[in-house]
DNA sequence: AGCACGCCGACT
DNA sequence: GTCGGCGTGCTC
């Protein structure tokens, strides 16, 4: 019987491939995963490649055979196997780790529901100049081979309510009606459900979705439906940047400063950069959108390299709200008397608030007055948050818990207590003094409950809010995305120094983007919304800025800033991470990095390290950092690749290496 | 990443 | 004597 030699690579961190035999007949091919025997066990690896002979140097009997080929249809062709490899190459991770994250892994297949026939339902609402203006610069565009991607790189920049939504509608269905794909991310999978609603709405049931919240045999089923061209369009958070769409026209990033694009676990890839890479090589455009963009994207903005399109009015109910910036200084509790009458005066006027504090991070914690001692996780060293209803003191890293000291342990101070505020302090200071109003809490502790339990479940927060049944909405990020209630006219952000005190470069970046993307919640639809911005920080650029909603104002300064101290976008970044249990060991590994970082380090880059991690444990692992710098990836690309190798051989099998290209988080 | 092999210390 | 922790190396 004739047989087939089939190259296959694993989701392991070895770069190398492994040659396995299978009959001709059989259904083995490339582009589909299959179970084979790999060391002492049984593996699923990933059939790449395929030959007539076997590898060079190698013995026929040592070549095992497919023991099972798992799918019927092609899961990736050669260009995903191509683009793994780029991003090997660029995430430094292996080639089998960068397939894995971009196929789905779903074993069983359920049979996807059809979509509806294809309609179009072309709207006959107007849409201003400016909408009209970006929709041509983004459409216009010659569909033209020789185009450098500078011609096909777009950034929608306009202020919340400004019509970005349509635009990206319209260029969207520009690329449908040419026969083109179009790939849509948004930055939460719970955006992916309201953006399919809209878009079937408009277009017919033509788009599929992807995302964790689907079982794996479903995120499969809608996988080879776009693999079959079932589904034009695709809608999904980064990993949909990945989506097998046949003849890419058009990839849109809403919300193009969220942190969710960039992922958490090896490898750790941004979809943005992955967006530019497909857009490069699939021919297709590439339409981002913020508010707020990301610094790498104003720069590149300012370097022409993306087309900057202004949205700079607000459709619906004229400007912007006035935003307040008041001092907390002299205030007892945590809502200054302006706050307190606006909320008074909001009421009276029979509309809704929306009280905005950013909890998590270092900003509450349990404290001494007298020696200083602060109350922080054993395993993680960030400060515990004091959660009163449950009496308990809660690391939102590890999720350990403890009773709240009633003294200082070391000082016997009997002063000793909480600083700072959380949502459930808020929301007690705010029922004490508006007892007749009605106030709901989301964050993350109430978003868990699943509606039937006793609470209401977000969802049913949300409607009740937007049915004016709620007066108060008090929440964190959660109540600062995508979410647009008309009847709001107040926003209060009770804490906006919350993680200005991160030791992060980025900080500022972070801080200035969520005060004016939390601004934009307020009175889309009046004229007469306010914002109050409480802070400690009067004087800060950052708050001054954005309450002024002056991104460049707030640019020219960060960028001078980032330029002098020689951080992103200015320079580019790679960052190892040890991590261990062991405290020795990881001090062990993280030294001997660094000896062999050192040997191999260009005389144009730095070395930042090594150091202790801002956040110096982590679930009982202690960690380490070495920060590469050069003003270009290349040289410390090539070195990092190099210094891994090395570290590699010989390394402790107690310690870990993540290696993060670009990172966005240095906590 | 797993997993086995093989080398040293301390225990019935 | 042997059980088991831990460094090393391989997986077609």
């Amino acid at each position: 019987m004739a047989c087939k030699f089939f190259d296959l690579i694993f989701d392991i961190p070895a770069d190398q491939s492994f040659t396995y035999l299978a009959d001709d007949k059989g259904d083995a091919a490339v582009g589909k995963r299959a179970m084979v025997p790999f060391g002492r066990r049984d593996c699923l690896g990933f059939i790449i490649g395929e030959s007539e002979n076997p590898p060079e140097g190698m013995n026929i009997e040592n070549v095992k055979k497919i023991r099972r080929v798992v799918d019927a249809q092609l899961l990736f062709d050669t260009k995903d196997i191509e683009l793994a490899k780029w991003m090997a190459g660029y995430y430094l991770c292996s080639t089998g780790q960068a397939l894995c994250a971009m196929i789905p892994s779903g074993r069983k297949m359920i049979v996807p529901s059809l979509g509806d026939t294809v309609e179009d339902n072309e709207t006959s609402l107007s849409i201003s100049d400016e909408q009209a203006a970006a929709l041509s610069a983004i459409t216009n565009t010659e569909i033209d081979e020789n185009s450098s991607a500078d011609q096909k790189m777009f950034y929608l920049y306009g202020i919340t309510g400004s019509g970005k939504t349509e635009v990206f509608l319209r260029a969207a269905h520009f690329m449908l009606k040419a026969g083109k794909s179009v790939i849509y991310l948004v930055p939460e999978i719970s955006l992916t459900h309201q953006t399919k609603q809209v878009i079937n709405n408009r277009f017919g049931s033509l788009a599929a979705t992807l995302h964790s919240g689907m079982s794996p045999s479903e995120r499969l089923s809608e996988w080879v439906r776009i693999k079959r061209g079932e589904a034009p369009i695709v809608i999904g958070p980064r990993s949909a940047v990945f989506a097998p769409v046949q003849n890419l026209g058009l990839i849109i990033i809403d919300e193009e400063h969220d942190g969710s694009y960039k992922s958490g676990n090896t490898p750790r890839y941004h979809a943005r950069q992955i967006a530019i890479k497909r857009c490069g090589t699939e021919n297709a455009r590439l339409v981002m959108g913020s508010a707020t963009p990301s610094a790498e994207a104003w720069n590149f903005m300012q370097e022409g390299k993306i087309k900057r399109l202004d949205l700079s009015r607000r459709l619906s109910g004229g400007g912007m709200p006035e935003i307040k910036a008041v001092s907390l200084a002299k205030t007892e509790g945590c809502l200054s008397k302006e706050l307190k009458e606006e909320i008074k005066l909001t009421h009276q006027m029979g509309r809704q608030t929306i009280l905005f504090m950013n909890r998590r991070g270092f900003a509450h914690f349990y404290h001494c007055p007298q020696c200083g001692w602060e109350l922080v996780c054993k395993r993680c060293s960030v400060s515990l948050t004091w959660h009163k209803s449950r009496n308990k003191c809660i690391c939102h890293y590890c999720g350990y818990s403890q009773a709240p000291p009633s003294v200082c342990p070391e000082c016997g101070c009997v002063e000793a207590g909480y600083r700072g505020f959380g949502t459930e302090m808020i929301e007690e200071e705010v029922r004490r003094s508006f007892p007749d109003l009605h106030l709901k809490r989301i964050d993350a502790d109430t978003a868990l409950k699943k509606s039937g339990s006793s609470g209401a479940s977000l969802e049913e927060t949300l409607t009740l809010f937007k049915n004016g049944v709620i007066d108060i909405l008090l929440g964190t990020q959660m109540v600062a995305k995508g979410l647009n209630f008309p009847g709001v006219r107040l926003v209060g952000v009770v804490f906006a120094d919350t993680g200005l005190h991160l030791p992060d470069f980025r900080a500022s970046e972070r801080t200035f983007s969520l005060i004016v993307q939390v601004a934009g919640r307020a009175g889309r639809f009046f004229p007469d919304s306010k914002v109050i911005v409480q802070t400690l920080r009067m004087e800060d650029p950052v708050i001054r800025h954005s309450c002024a909603l002056d991104v460049s104002g707030f640019f020219n300064a960060e960028l001078k800033q980032r330029k002098a101290l020689g951080f992103p976008p200015f320079s580019r970044l790679i960052r190892f991470v040890i991590r261990s249990k062991d405290l020795k060991r990881a001090d062990i590994a993280i030294k001997r990095l660094a000896e062999i970082s050192e040997k191999l380090l260009p005389k144009d880059a730095d070395m930042l390290g090594p150091a202790e991690c801002p956040i110096g444990m982590i679930n009982n692992n202690y960690r380490r950092q070495i920060i590469f710098r050069n003003s270009s990836l290349g040289s410390i690309h090539a070195m990092a690749r190099e210094v891994i190798a090395r570290y590699e051989k010989g390394k402790d099998s107690r310690t870990y290496l993540e290696i993060d290209v670009d990172p966005v988080s240095m906590l």
